[in-house]
Parts: structure tokens; C-alpha cells; sequence
DNA sequence: TTGACGTGAGAACAAATGTTCTCAAATAAA
DNA sequence: TTTATTTGAGAACATTTGTTCTCACGTCAA
């Protein structure tokens, strides 16, 4: 008989369990699908199909894994959450660290609250480059949203998508890099804007 | 009679098979899992898996799906392409999309390769400003991986975690700042790392 | 027309599936 | 310690799986 704790129904999780999530998100990032039972077990080093059944019923107890209408195992967005570190650190081993203040954070719900919307443009030179923005990153765009002077944009000048800060002058749009050797742009006629930046995705060693 | 179909990426797929894909597609979105061939035949608005079978097929040698070694059905990294023609893109704009992937299926698997051994870490301070982190920024830290002078690195520092450019100098390691107005940390003792930052993601406007 | 071709339906099949059961071992609690 | 509780192994089971046949119905070209 267990008792009921609320709390431990989205965290909790044995360490053991907590070791199965982590080879099945590795598994997941690898082929974006969940294997079978027998491959299952396998994966999860575990010799039979029933410990694998309950394996999965605990880690959909746990909020990570659901079922479809018709009883295939889907991963939930808890299972996409990563641990999101506290940056002040307490004394004690470094493994200590990651365990100590986390709290999930799922990296789409953050970055695109509204994916219909959402467009990811990559970004090619460096006249953001004082904003932070280099080339090779990727902008998170969002369509339709009036943009103000002073957000971060994505024009469209000589049909070319281009990115800079947004500004006014005397009652006029210009747009401005970030970037002392590139020209402010005074659109001739009506600036085409393409969308707003909401936010910025970098990878590093690719 | 030849239309412009924007959903042929790269080698020729009919209408029908077009469709098919985007069923897929919107299943896969709803899910994150590959329905079994049952389940398909209601998705695909099929009477016989033998016709599923041959879709599947056929999509794979288009490229959109695969099979892992032990034969379950996967999406590639051309089933998230998104064709042109989704984005509402002006007229004579240039095409905005990015890496493979990165569009419809999300940030997550672009950023996260090795989910069990990645952590999320804010930035503080603005000692990396030169290199494009601000303050504010989570930084992607992949840990348990062999840094190697270059790296940007997230070190333990006085216990608090501390972001660098990791260097070495005559056989030892040191952390570097990316702005002028911060010194050359040369650690005492032994360098305790906590990960290697491998991705980088901003949020603007909030 | 004729035949070739592509696509799907339906049946049949062996193989694999997920579930459930019992039992043993490990773990936690008293 | 003793006693629960959790976790995994292994076997048994009915279902379901994916594949491979054959056959039918289209379309298209000659």
C-alpha cells in the first residue's frame, strides 16, 4: 500500500529509474522514436520483457511516458525537460552540483511559445555582431507581432532577409546593425519586415 | 502538365505519397512516435497494410523515413524539412530555412544530442561578452566529455560555476574571460570542470 | 483496343509483441 | 534481526506485428 504524495508523483523517481530515463532520452535523441520491448531491454540492460513493462509504468507514473488511444508508449514534454543547474553552487563533489537546486526546464516551450507563428532563420555575417549575434547562429523569428523601435528584427532588403535592431528617427523607420562597419538602412519606400526576434540558438563544436 | 509540387525535396515522391508524408508528419507531431501499420491504416486512410508496407517503403527510398537495425520504422532528418512552401514567406524572399531538422521538430533534438549527460546553465555576468554570452543566456553544458583548450567551459570556480574559454599555457589549463575587463584565472590546485558548453540559447523581449 | 505499370485490397503466415503470472533477489523499513 | 516492499527474471499466453502472396482496379501509352 503506498500513500498518496502529490509531490512525488511528477518528480519522484528511484535512482535506478532516474539511469533508464537518461538511456532512453539518449535512445530517443538518437533514432526520435522508442524501441521495442525486446530491444528495450537491451538498452535498459535488463533481461526481461516484464521488468521492462514495469519500467515504463513507472516512468509513466512519473509523468514522463504516456500511451496512445491504442496503448503505444509516447514520450511526454516532461520527457524533454532538461535539469536547469542553480547557478550558485553548494560546497561538496561536483556531481553534487547537478542534483542540488534543479528545476526542469523544457528548452521549446521556452524558446517557442507559439510555433505556428515561429519561423528559425539562420544568420549569415556579422553586422549583429556587438548584439551577440553571430554568424552561423539561429534566430528564433516570430510572424505577426507589431514590432517597436528597439527590438531586434528581420527585414527584408533587396530580397534578402537581414537582421538588425529596429529604430526610429524623426517619425521613421531605419534599421541599425550592431556593428560599427555596416550602414544604417533608410528604407526608400515601406519597410518589409519579416518578424521580430524573440530569441537566439547557438551550437558550439557542431 | 508539369506542376510545381513544393513537397519533392529531393528524389520524386507522387501526390499520393505527398500526402501520405504529411499525414505522417502531423501524426508524428501530435505523438513523437511512428503509429504501428494498424494504426497507419486509419492515419493514412488505408484498408491493407500491404498498402501501409508499400507507402513506408516507398517513403524511405525517398529519404523521408529509415529503419533501425532491428527494423522499426524512423524518421530521417528530411521528414522535419519543411517544404518551402509552408513558410508565408513575401514573394522573392530568399528560403529561411535552416539546419535540417531544427524546423518542425524542435530545438531540443538539434541542441541535445546526449540528453542523460546535458544540463542547462544561466549565465551571469558578463565576463564572455566578447564571445556573443550575455548575461541571461542559458548556456547547453554537455558534461562527462574530455574539454580540450578552445572549448568554452563551464568551471567550478570558488564554488560558484563560472563560464571560460579553457587555454593552456606551458602544459597547464587556465580559464580564460572573453572581455578585457575580467583577469586569467590560473587555478591553484586541480581544475574542476563541470561540462563543456556545446550550445547556447537566448530569449528576447521579457 | 492491348499491355504495362502503379497502387491498393485482402488473406495467410511465421515471428515478434506486450501482458500477466509466479518466484527469487535485492532493498527498505520496523 | 524480522518483515514488507520493490525490482527483476523467466515462462506462458493470446494478440498483434510486418511481410508476402495473389488479385482487382485504375491510368497511360502505343
Amino acid at each position: 500500500m503506498t500513500e498518496f504524495n502529490p509531490a512525488a508523483h511528477n518528480i519522484a523517481e528511484s535512482r535506478k529509474d532516474a539511469t533508464y530515463l537518461g538511456l532512453l532520452q539518449n535512445y530517443y535523441a538518437d533514432w526520435k522514436s522508442l524501441p521495442s520491448y525486446n530491444r528495450l531491454c537491451e538498452v535498459l540492460g535488463l533481461a526481461s520483457r516484464s521488468a521492462v513493462s514495469k519500467v515504463l509504468n513507472r516512468l509513466r507514473s512519473a509523468g514522463f511516458l504516456a500511451r496512445t488511444p491504442d496503448a503505444m508508449w509516447v514520450p511526454t514534454a516532461q520527457f524533454f525537460e532538461r535539469p536547469l543547474a542553480a547557478f550558485r553552487v553548494p560546497a561538496g563533489a561536483p556531481d553534487a552540483v547537478g542534483d542540488a537546486g534543479v528545476e526542469a526546464f523544457g528548452v521549446d516551450a521556452y524558446l517557442i511559445p507559439k510555433p505556428s507563428h515561429t519561423t528559425l532563420v539562420p544568420v549569415k555575417g556579422d553586422s549583429m555582431i556587438d548584439a551577440g549575434i553571430f554568424s552561423g547562429d539561429i534566430v528564433v523569428v516570430e510572424q505577426r507581432v507589431a514590432a517597436q523601435a528597439g527590438d531586434i528584427v528581420v527585414a527584408i532588403v533587396d530580397n534578402e532577409l537581414t537582421i538588425k535592431t529596429l529604430d526610429m528617427e524623426r517619425g521613421k523607420y531605419l534599421l541599425r546593425p550592431a556593428n560599427p562597419a555596416y550602414p544604417v538602412i533608410r528604407p526608400s519606400g515601406q519597410l518589409e519586415l519579416f518578424g521580430v526576434v524573440v530569441g537566439l540558438i547557438r551550437k558550439y563544436r557542431s
